[in-house]
Formats: structure tokens, C-alpha cells, sequence
DNA sequence: ACAATAATTCGATAATCATCGAAATATCGA
DNA sequence: TCGATATTTCGATGATTATCGAATTATTGT
């Protein structure tokens, strides 16, 4: 059973400008993942700005902070991510024609021709 | 190349309680689709409430809305919902340990055991 | 044309959210 | 311990969002 309460924080939490370019910055950075300050200059946009934004990511569960001397590393929660697509195609094309589709395929997660 | 702008207008229509429960429906109802007053007695809003939160995901581009005599039926859009996905795991692990973890498999698409 | 049905738009109100400078907290190197 | 660096918390302000009754628009059958 997946959570809605869950969805809806990570939904709120990624539908706005400056956090989906943050979660998607800390997504290709992978599990080095991203100072609070890299993060600041890449988007520009006020150190405590950022802070707020990241504060609602991890919040939501979407990403994880670890200290490292002075810095605090962000990355991002794959798991978490991954629990999101899930309750959001689940019970997908229950209508019937979606086998026929370009519907409800979770292809593009393979789209990732990186590296 | 996906498209932030709509990225974010898609997560914001999806991030509220009403239209992400009406969107599910909507999705599982697949290709028939639902009317307007029946996604309003499901979800025991008022008419007027659910109207605003149909335009939202209309105008997302969420949902796509059609007459059929006095009703409006509204359905997903399933290809918009595959670019919703397709932005979010975009360049996904870049980082490099992504093959070898539990990060960014499709694999919980698989775990909706509903009914 | 009229009454009934189905849904949207309008408008006011309450609630939540984003922004960013200034102050506070934590860590490090000398 | 002191100064510098990295980041968060606080607080005030402006902006956006959700709610829902009443009025409006669209469609149908008679």
C-alpha cells in the first residue's frame, strides 16, 4: 500500500522551480552528490533561499544530508524516487487499451545513456 | 529534450490531495474515462471545488477533457504522464555505483499488489 | 420555448508558500 | 581560542493557492 500522504509531500516538494533543478542537479551527481553552497552558485540563488528549497526535499524523503568538514553533502534518495514513480503508474491502463499504447511504460527510466 | 516549464506545471497540478486521488482514478479508469459529477461523488468534494482542480490538471495537460451529452468526461493522458516520468529520471546516476544498487530500477512499477 | 440536468466561472476568504537579509550555529586551521 | 568558512534558522513581506456557495453557461427531452 503505498502512502499518499508520502506522494504528496514529494510531489509538493519537487513542483517548484529552483527544488526540481536542485533534485535533478543532485540526481546526476549521483552518490558523491552536492555541497549546499555548489548547489547555491549552480542555481543562484541566496544560500538561505537553497536552504529552505533543501529543507523540503529532505523533508519529503527525496534527499539525504551528510556532513563533510564544513560542507553538508546532499544526495539524492533513489529508493525514494523510485516509490514515487511507483504509486504513480500503479494500477495504470486498468482500462484495457493501454497494452497497445504508448501508455504506461516505464521505458524511459533506461533512457539514461550517461556515462 | 523535456521541458521544465511543464514539468513543474504537471508536479504542481499533481501535488495536491484532490486531483492526485482524481488523477489515479482517472488512470485506472483508462480509455472510458470518468464525468465530472462522478469524480466529485467519489471524492465527496463539491462541484465547484473539483471544477477548479479538473482546469488545473487540464491545464497541465494532465487530463484531457470531452463532451459526451451533457456530461464531461475526462481521461489521463498517459503519453504526458510518460514524459512526466522521463524528465524526472532524466541523466538518473550519473554518478556511477547506480548499476550495481537499488537506485533507479523501474522495479517498483511492478509492486502494486491492489486489487 | 421551458424545465431539468451537468458542469463551469465568479468572488470572497482563509491558508500556505517563497524570498532573502540578518543573526545564529557548527567546523576547521593556526 | 580566534578568525574564517559553510550553512541554517529566524522573521517579515509579498505572492500564490484552496475552498465553496451563488450565479452562469451548455445540453437535452418534451
Amino acid at each position: 500500500m503505498s502512502n499518499a500522504a508520502f506522494t504528496i509531500r514529494a510531489l509538493s516538494a519537487l513542483a517548484q522551480e529552483h527544488r526540481l533543478a536542485a533534485f535533478r542537479l543532485l540526481v546526476q551527481a549521483g552518490a558523491d552528490g552536492l555541497a549546499a553552497g555548489s548547489l547555491a552558485e549552480r542555481l543562484t540563488i541566496p544560500a538561505s533561499s537553497l536552504s529552505f528549497h533543501l529543507a523540503q526535499l529532505t523533508n519529503a524523503g527525496l534527499i539525504i544530508q551528510r556532513r563533510q568538514s564544513r560542507s553538508l553533502i546532499y544526495t539524492a534518495d533513489y529508493a525514494a524516487m523510485n516509490a514515487l514513480m511507483g504509486y504513480l503508474t500503479e494500477n495504470c491502463c486498468a482500462g484495457g487499451d493501454c497494452t497497445t499504447d504508448t501508455a504506461c511504460e516505464p521505458q524511459l527510466v533506461d533512457e539514461r545513456k550517461v556515462a
